[in-house]
DNA sequence: GATGAATGAGAATTCATTCAT
DNA sequence: TATGAATGAATTCTCATTCAT
């Protein structure tokens, strides 16, 4: 097999490594599972990330930049003389109704860093982002970090009951919030 | 050696299950792990619980129950004459200020249910039972759903980011959600 | 491939382990060597050793042994009308003149014990076992003790340089040293 | 990054790779390690050293060489108004007392050598050097062979029951080979 | 000359599960 | 019924060496 020169060889084990955490879960992150996804050789994967962990990191800070930039551009196209409540309950129902597989992989991230030491700053910094960012709107951290809560909790209802999106009940509860 | 008459083997595999998921997590929990924890041969635990997801949903089961048996008695002891809102921030608070172990414990629930079908009906029964609980005080269901949802979201932030807990802050969107 | 019933494997992989390290000193010491040598699967050496160094200590415990038993042998069969400085010269011939594998084994045990914590009471309790025995002869520890440090390094010196065996000279220097 | 002129690259690699098997035991050397420990691109050992053989030879070579030194240091320090038994004890006591690890480092010469046929000559070399040179103050060549094996002989004792430095003992184990 | 990238082999372990006793 | 033994697959990670640049 002739060696094959690949100057974006990190960045696409990278991108095989997030399709394989959306896939399996991140329990289900292996070298080997990515290193075959990526049609590299196994050794290739180790060399690039020294160990699992730093293969996680770098994969879960694309995952947050990608959602970071959906969210910021959300923010961009907010129509100011639409309510704010109308707009967030819109954001929710496109993260629900849209790719389920890439919801669940944000979430799997937060949960993640629960356990996983490395992981917890990356969750850290999305959510302090959110609340940022939100803040910008409401005038007021406090009321934007409820909102990210119940924003996050209602989702993770919906994720792990399979209910279907009831767009009125988002908005009410927002609009309370909101105050 | 003799064969010990040991009628509540399984449950004692079972408690120690819970204590190596609360130790190392769900990734952690391994027949060996479980039957050193337990004290017992390793061939007595694929005895009692044919298979590895056997033995995690007894475990999680076992922790559903308390977690709603707390939450029961957290409602039994709700006086009446003081405000809902103040009643449920002192949930929250025990929740944080308490064993975070047991906390952490919790939510990694949420997260196997994301992943692991077997799970999800855990998952799901809490929450339900939880809204059901809260609907119960509220008079409302949407209303019980975006409180869970809000107390989810703050209690997550609160793990991940290590955040002080702000009692003022919590009790100010418990009672706007309330309405 | 049917499951053997093979009750005493464990022996087999030690026999198996020992011969790995004769061939190719303790650094060729691997799983995967002794579980081909000894005609097992990988998962059986792990399975009754749990780690690379029980299954050395296991093996050199064994070597230990055998030379230990070699030694009393030796003091059994001593000519009481023989000087006792021939009985040992002939004890370092033989073992200079005979296998030299073995003679290898065994010094690499001592070697080894300086990185290998685990094996350091190996090697130690070997020492002190050969003084003791020496100590029943001449009545006297110190001198004991010399003569092992003597016999070792002359050993030591006719293993690295391959010089030819000098009985006499040999000879003599056990006399001095017995004084 | 501009190609740095650094002639004495190569004795630096050396260098690292002694503090290498210093800290870690020949079985420790590595590519990887070395280029670590020198800081230099991985490719720049592999470049210098066309294989990890020669590398270690190169550093077995090198400690070799500083011992030796270190030895006729000794000699030229030799007072020859002191018997000869207590300059050689004061040697051996040195060399426990000192730097333990410069100790071990070279005995695991010694172990290197066993299986090492690439090292076998150096460690040769190092014992025929010794040899030599206490057979200028013996004027004896089977007295300063059987010299060199007690010494040798009862460092290692000592590197391995880790026994206190008995002085007298030792004096009086050169004095009888001293004859 | 020099070096980062690449690779395939092999390292120790862990493990769920099966099966003979 | 209960369990120690067994096994094969998979895990992460390290490595010597080669090669394209």
């Amino acid at each position: 097999m002739p060696r094959r020169y690949d100057p974006d060889r990190p960045q696409r084990i990278i991108d095989a490594a997030i399709r394989v955490v959306g896939e399996r879960g991140i329990a289900g992150l292996s070298h080997r599972a990515v290193a075959a996804e990526a049609d590299v050789p196994l050794g290739s994967t180790t060399y690039h990330f020294a160990s699992l962990d730093d293969l996680l990191v770098a994969a879960l800070r694309q995952v947050n930049g990608a959602w970071l930039a959906g969210i910021e551009e959300w923010e961009r196209g907010v129509d100011a003389s639409v309510p704010l409540a109308d707009e967030l309950t819109r954001l929710v129902e496109e993260s629900l109704t849209g790719d389920r597989a890439r919801a669940e992989l944000e979430y799997e991230l937060y949960l993640a860093a629960l356990r996983h030491e490395a992981v917890r700053p990356l969750a850290a910094e999305c959510l302090d982002a959110m609340v940022e960012l939100l803040a910008r709107r409401t005038g007021d951290e406090g009321t934007a970090r409820a909102l990210v809560g119940l924003i996050d909790g209602l989702t993770l209802q919906h994720l792990l009951t399979g209910r279907e999106f009831d767009r009125a009940e988002v908005r009410d509860a927002v609009v309370r919030v909101l105050g």
